[in-house]
DNA sequence: CCTGATCTTGGGAGCGCTCCCACTGGAAGC
DNA sequence: GCTTCCAGTGGGAGCGCTCCCAAGATCAGG
């Protein structure tokens, strides 16, 4: 048995005991609220030192009804889709922001039905003060749960087929039609997307900018060859769209793990990136800097993605009604097309 | 102003009211503790369905004075550390084990000083119930305020110079000599080696691996090549290597990331590999298997790692003492070695 | 010197839960 | 028939903090 010291800690009590003064003047002294002499809040602050007191959390969010943590809450079937470094990124930036309002950061992957049903828990009980919410699909069932929730919830990229109240977003659209038209404007004529899942509105917006910018351009888009956002998908759209379209010139990929599997299918079936077939990514992760040839891509401000919700939530607790956001995305050139 | 639902919860109080009970059997029955009649349970599962009661995991923290959460902590100088897809996957295999125990997951990057006084803060207020550590380096800040803690701690990795009571960790040296073993065995003779960090228990290790598997194979090693575990530091610690060593026919990368880079540099210099330079990496991370030749590497557990700090903390929170743990690696052969 | 306004102060009532404990009544043992 | 035991029950005292409020201290203005 692992001996645990039982040493229990000093009490608010005790430091207001020391200190000679009453327990509210020691709790004002504490959250430096008005209305306590100078003398007391030194006399206070030294019995703090003196007993290494430290302030209970757990009970200071009993009486304020405050938990001083926010929640992160990645949706998906299985818990693969977090291996995704994009959400390395986001939660750096969320972590980042939430530093600064002093709150603490809580990561739940709601990929099981337990996991779920943790979420749905987490909610109803107010376990946090609030709730950042990404990756969800297409009738999902933490839609629900987030709506019938009196706890404040900033979306990560919007839900498919409605606009919450408080999100940020990426110009998905925007950041697809530029990658495509610089395809075309490369001299592309037959240009495909493998595109994400489209049970998710990253996906849909993604290939709604790609068929925009063909069309635009008088040119005919094909019809979606669709992955999940994985390497190996990308591999294997890119097989089949070598098999149906031999002609193609140019690919938009709806992420870099897919351009990168893309990538891996073109070479072992010999054709040359960019001189026979262009491609060009989204996200510029590092996988983009690393593949061969390096990417071309979309360049999404993930580590700004997260500041920006965890500030709008931060917000949104304090009372506010921010106004939601939508992050711009640039293209990267490089060797891909 | 955001409109804050002030419908409050029904507690536990008006649970037992509307059942006919007193709040101890609606608490008894809610944990489902001995004691309690039949009907009254049911009674009391009955208004809890009624009423849509959650219990208030605050007050049972404060009630047990345990808090239902458990915290990652990553050390680390800046926050771009955490950006290694490494970490996202040791948070799916502590998310679930968490999960298991029914234990949330609280994730700080110790990366600035607030982030680590935040830390601090934690550990002396108990702010959860154990706490799982990793990326220590030398002379990390945060050692000591893992070691004055009266709460259980979980390595991840060994910290330098020390051995925690509890920790997991991965057989770095045993990997590195296994990766070295394998490239003398095809005939490489030249082994240079591409270390990670030498102030990180990990970037010794793997650097010793190394190090041993050429002196048990007659050869001579070089001196260490230090990078930071990035892709970028790989790039440049070829470069150095090709400059100072031009006869190297062998790298052996402490990381995935640094090989990548590697190869990237080795391509700009027109460097076949592995025909002329043979390049084995360590991890295992996607970018093995989409860099260009597919990396021959050194496979560890990282899920399970993370998977086991958790179950080993849990067990300690518990009460119980069990002992550290080694998980094995093993060699992953491509191409590019 | 008195009145009212303002600043300090500490008592006490929660926040919502757990858990100890004293009490009941019926089954079991002698 | 009488203890003995124990499942079942509810009262009450916390857990450690915040915050309202009444009361005393201080100070200005008239």
């Amino acid at each position: 048995m692992a001996d645990v010291a039982p040493r229990r800690q000093p009490t608010l009590d005790e430091v207001a005991e020391r200190a000679g003064v009453s327990r509210s003047v020691a709790s004002r002294a504490l959250n430096n609220a008005p209305h306590v002499s100078r003398a007391k809040r030194e006399a206070v602050e030294r019995a703090v030192r003196q007993l290494g007191y430290v302030p209970n959390p757990t009970a200071r969010a009993l009486a304020t009804r405050q938990t001083g943590a926010a929640a992160l809450v990645v949706s998906g079937e299985d818990p693969s889709i977090f291996a995704d470094p994009f959400y390395a990124q986001v939660i750096v930036g969320a972590s980042s922001a939430l530093e600064e309002a002093d709150l603490h950061l809580m990561l739940c992957l709601a990929a099981s039905d337990r996991g779920r049903k943790r979420v749905r828990e987490l909610f109803r009980s107010k376990g946090a003060d609030g709730v950042m919410l990404m990756a969800l699909r297409e009738d999902d069932p933490l839609a629900a749960v987030a709506e019938e929730a009196e706890m404040p919830v900033v979306f990560g990229g919007r839900p498919v087929g409605s606009t919450p109240r408080w999100y940020v977003d990426v110009d998905n659209v925007g950041g697809a039609r530029e990658a495509t038209e610089y395809l075309v404007s490369r001299g592309r004529t037959r240009v495909a997307a493998i595109c994400g899942r489209l049970d998710t509105e990253a996906g849909r917006a993604r290939y709604r900018g790609y068929r925009d910018a063909l069309l635009a351009a008088g040119l005919e888009p094909l019809p979606p060859q669709e992955g999940d956002f994985t390497e190996p998908s990308g591999a294997a759209a890119m097989a089949v769209l070598l098999a149906h379209h031999p002609d193609v010139d140019g690919v938009f990929a709806a992420n870099d793990n897919m351009a990168a599997g893309a990538l891996r299918t073109l070479r072992s079936a010999g054709r040359a990136v960019p001189a026979d077939i262009a491609v060009v990514g989204f996200d510029d992760l590092t996988v983009a800097q690393v593949a061969d040839p390096p990417l071309t891509t979309v360049h999404q401000p993930i580590t700004a993605l997260g500041r920006e919700m965890a500030r709008m939530l931060v917000a949104v607790v304090n009372g506010h009604d921010p106004t939601p956001l939508i992050l711009p995305t640039r293209l990267v050139v490089r060797t891909s097309a």
